[in-house]
DNA sequence: AGTGATGTGGGTAACGTTTCCCAAATGTTT
DNA sequence: AAACATTTGGGAAACGTTACCCACATCACT
């Protein structure tokens, strides 16, 4: 009854089993040439009698691990889901097996990630979001087949997939504009970082407000209150905007946790969405298209993203020196109940 | 500039550098036994200055891979999250790498990440709410030291951690009826399976619904709708409970996401909450505690149960024939605004 | 018949660790 | 001083797979 778990079957015992060399069975395990149909069935067969399968660890050692490892920065942004059933979608019916490694937000806690995933052998990784320097970026993609999703600016060591943060936010004060909104205000995610400033989302969302608000001419509206990517971040920014001595009527938030909190805000002034500010947010997660809150919201399609990173890196494991890749995906407006006319 | 990535350092490389053996390098690396202090120190300034690292795959060779892999059935149950969360704490400062495989729902899916994981010779599971037979669950725990949290059910191979169900959905019937309300439906998901009617979380929270009314003396009061936890269930569950010849004025909702999908429905049929109906749901989820939602709910500490588990495999790690432990938490009530007197 | 190309299969040395030994040096007891 | 235990260090054989060869058979052309 409680007999002890039996020793791992190995390639030698299938071999042994389909009395054929061990190599021959690498090689109808790898699918590699030099191996006769014939022999490809026996060998198959003798895998599913045994029930073999081989050891990742054993393979690591000398080629191969079949594991891709994704970063994510934090689990509880539903976006970066979205993302993740891209890549698993993607990669489904291949050998590739996704790991996650979860929990690195921070430098210090990625540096860790990455290297944990380095020491592990693995085939790939699909960084998302991160906040190390570029440099180190380069490096890692100079020893493991890379892809940098959600981060701006391109390299010749690893691929890039974005979406067009600048369009998103121009999708916004568009849209806002075209309701006949001038005083459009925007919270975004402090950054000091040169390199960030270039490269993060966050940052060029606020550019792109910037850039969209002259494009209609009205420059002399700007205006931002700088916190975080928050709830608290948007609470916060939302009390300091309206304590403008002339109130915004609109309130673009960098994403949608931002806005809630904003809108929390709004509601304590004693002001309603959308009758006297209209709110919109940037990710469109599962909370904004919640009916009671029903938040205008730009989207970006994650799960096109996450599928376009594994296609990039399957390509790049494949082949290591091909020339490095930016794809960039167009979001769109999703409008909601809480954008209105002035 | 562009050099290429130079051959990663391995143990010999810091041995020859130390001037010692290979074997007393390991020694030093893995804490072992016969290493003297001089040595010790020599071999990690040669690490240091080597910035060597240690290959998970060779290791996994020979021994351990200081991995340990958590699988858990969805991404977006924020629940799950504050488990893993609590495992990450908990193995914050030990040497153990935790590594998440993303989106198992279905046995299938479940299996084959479990296989993922033993071929990569993880040092041990964490497996939460896994939908697995009982008996392959065991096969697996002979092989690889294992913990089942959120599943009811004890085994001689596996250590569990769960949240008293039961008590949990007592507490919300005593609640309401507390508030007044007799009528008080449930939202359950529907399970067929003979042993997960015994052992799953879904499944004791309907016992725990029945037990509890009867204790209240409300039996003839018992109304479930047998749907699924998801927010698309929660808003059939309640269209089929608000269609009844007389409706009830409380649904206890079997999880957070459910009970949304049930105040749409609410919403949708003209009625108020709590006014005319109260909803409670399940998991304090982070949607539960957002403000403008502001949701009854049970909580689970998701935290200190990942901190449990974590605890309970690095035990079993140490030491694999120890007798398996059953650790059960006690939830707690938060109310909010969506339950009010009749 | 001779030459070369192609297809098929296997032998064997890595890969980077750890584990099991054994040897030498040192300390401790009789 | 001899005998024995303990500490300290290292040699070498695994672990399971793949990559690089080489050998042989077959086939198609000269």
């Amino acid at each position: 009854m409680d007999k002890p778990a039996p020793r791992r079957v190995t390639i030698v015992d299938v071999a042994r089993h389909a009395q054929v060399s061990t190599t021959a069975v690498s090689k109808v395990l790898r699918n590699a040439y030099g191996a006769s149909p014939a022999m490809r069935t026996k060998v198959q067969q003798a895998i599913a009698e045994l029930g073999y399968r081989p050891s990742a660890a054993a393979r690591g050692l000398r080629g191969q691990t079949y594991t891709i490892g994704v970063m994510l920065p934090e689990l509880r942004n539903l976006f970066f889901a979205d993302i993740l059933d891209g890549i698993t979608t993607q990669l489904g019916d291949s050998d590739y097996q996704v790991l996650l490694a979860p929990g690195c937000n921070g430098e210090k806690a990625e540096a860790r990630v990455i290297e944990a995933m380095i020491d592990r052998s693995m085939d790939g990784l699909v960084l998302i979001a991160p906040v190390s320097a570029r440099s180190r970026l380069t490096e890692v993609a100079r020893n493991i087949p890379t892809v940098v999703v959600g981060r701006h600016g391109s390299s010749p060591a690893y691929d890039t997939v974005t979406d067009d943060d600048i369009a998103g936010a121009a999708l916004v004060v568009e849209h806002l504009a075209g309701l006949g909104h001038r005083r459009i205000a925007h919270i975004e995610h402090h950054e000091t970082d040169r390199v960030r400033l270039a490269e993060m989302p966050n940052a060029q969302r606020a550019r792109g407000y910037r850039q969209a608000m002259i494009a209609h001419g009205l420059e002399d509206e700007i205006d931002i209150a700088s916190t975080s990517y928050t709830q608290a971040g948007g609470y916060l920014g939302a009390q300091q905007l309206l304590a403008r001595p002339v109130r915004p009527t609109a309130i673009f938030a960098g994403a949608d946790v931002v806005a809630l909190g904003a809108m929390e805000a709004i509601a304590e002034a004693g002001l309603s969405v959308p009758g006297d500010i209209s709110v919109a947010g940037y990710d469109n997660s599962a909370l904004a298209a919640f009916g009671p809150i029903s938040l205008t919201s730009v989207d970006q399609d994650g799960r096109q993203m996450g599928a376009d990173a594994a296609r990039l890196l399957v390509d790049r494991i494949a082949q290591r020196d091909r020339r490095t890749a930016q794809i960039t995906l167009s979001p769109t407006l999703v409008v909601r109940r809480t954008t209105a006319a002035v």
